[in-house]
DNA sequence: ACAATATTTAGATAATTGTATAAATGTCTA
DNA sequence: TAGACATTTATACAATTATCTAAATATTGT
C-alpha cells in the first residue's frame, strides 16, 4: 500500500474532488470551477491524485479529463480488510 | 468521515502502529520501543491516532495500553464503499 | 515523602504541504 | 503563424506537521 494513496486522501479538498468523479468524468476546468482556491492549485491537486494513480487523465482536444481509477479504491477497501479486519461482519450494509 | 481519521492514516508511522495493534493491545513503551524515534514523539503519533478515535486506551497501573477501536475501521470501509462503490464486487476475496 | 518508572505536554526547529501569482506548454481556429 | 483558451509547471510563501529535548504529570514501591 503506497505511501502517496493516504497522504493524498488526507487534504478534503482532494477527497472532494474524488467525490466530484464518482458522478461523471470532468476535465480540470470543470473540477477547478467547484472550488475557491485557484486554478493552478486545483491542478496540483489533481496531480497528487494521479501520482497516488486515483485519477486517470485523457486528453480530448483542449480538455484534460479526469476520471476515478476505482481499481485503487478496491486495493484501499482490501488494505483496511485484510489488515484490520474492518469489513463486512462490522460494517453493517443496511444501517 | 471525519478530516483528522484521514490525517491521522496519512503518516507511515502512524499505519505502522495500528498494525502493531492488530496483533495484540500494547502499553506506550511497548510501541515507541519498536521505532528507531524518541519516545516523546511516539507519543505524540499516540495522541493523533486517539484523537481521530482509531485507537483507545486503558491505563494499567503505570502503563497506558493501547487497543484498536475496530469500529472507526468499519466506518473508513463504509465510507469508500458507499462513496466511491470499492466493495464487494470489485474486491476479490480470494485473489 | 522520595525515588524510580511510564507517559504526556511544552516549546523549538526543520521538513512538508497548500496556496498564490506568473510563466510555460499544448491545442484549436482563423 | 498568431491569438485564444485550457492546463500545467515554476517559484515563493504561509501554515501545518514530525521530530527533538526538557519539563511536567501520574503511578508504584520503599
Amino acid at each position: 500500500m503506497d505511501d502517496s494513496l493516504f497522504r493524498a486522501l488526507a487534504d478534503p479538498t482532494r477527497r472532494k474532488i474524488l467525490e466530484l468523479l464518482t458522478e461523471k468524468d470532468r476535465t480540470a476546468g470543470e473540477i477547478a470551477e467547484q472550488f475557491p482556491i485557484a486554478f493552478a492549485s486545483v491542478s496540483h491537486h489533481l496531480g497528487v491524485l494521479k501520482a497516488a494513480d486515483l485519477v486517470a487523465t485523457e486528453r480530448e482536444g483542449q480538455f484534460i479529463r479526469y476520471r476515478l481509477n476505482t481499481t485503487v479504491f478496491q486495493e484501499v477497501v482490501r488494505y483496511f480488510m485484510t489488515r484490520f479486519g474492518a469489513g463486512e461482519d462490522g460494517g453493517k450494509r443496511d444501517a
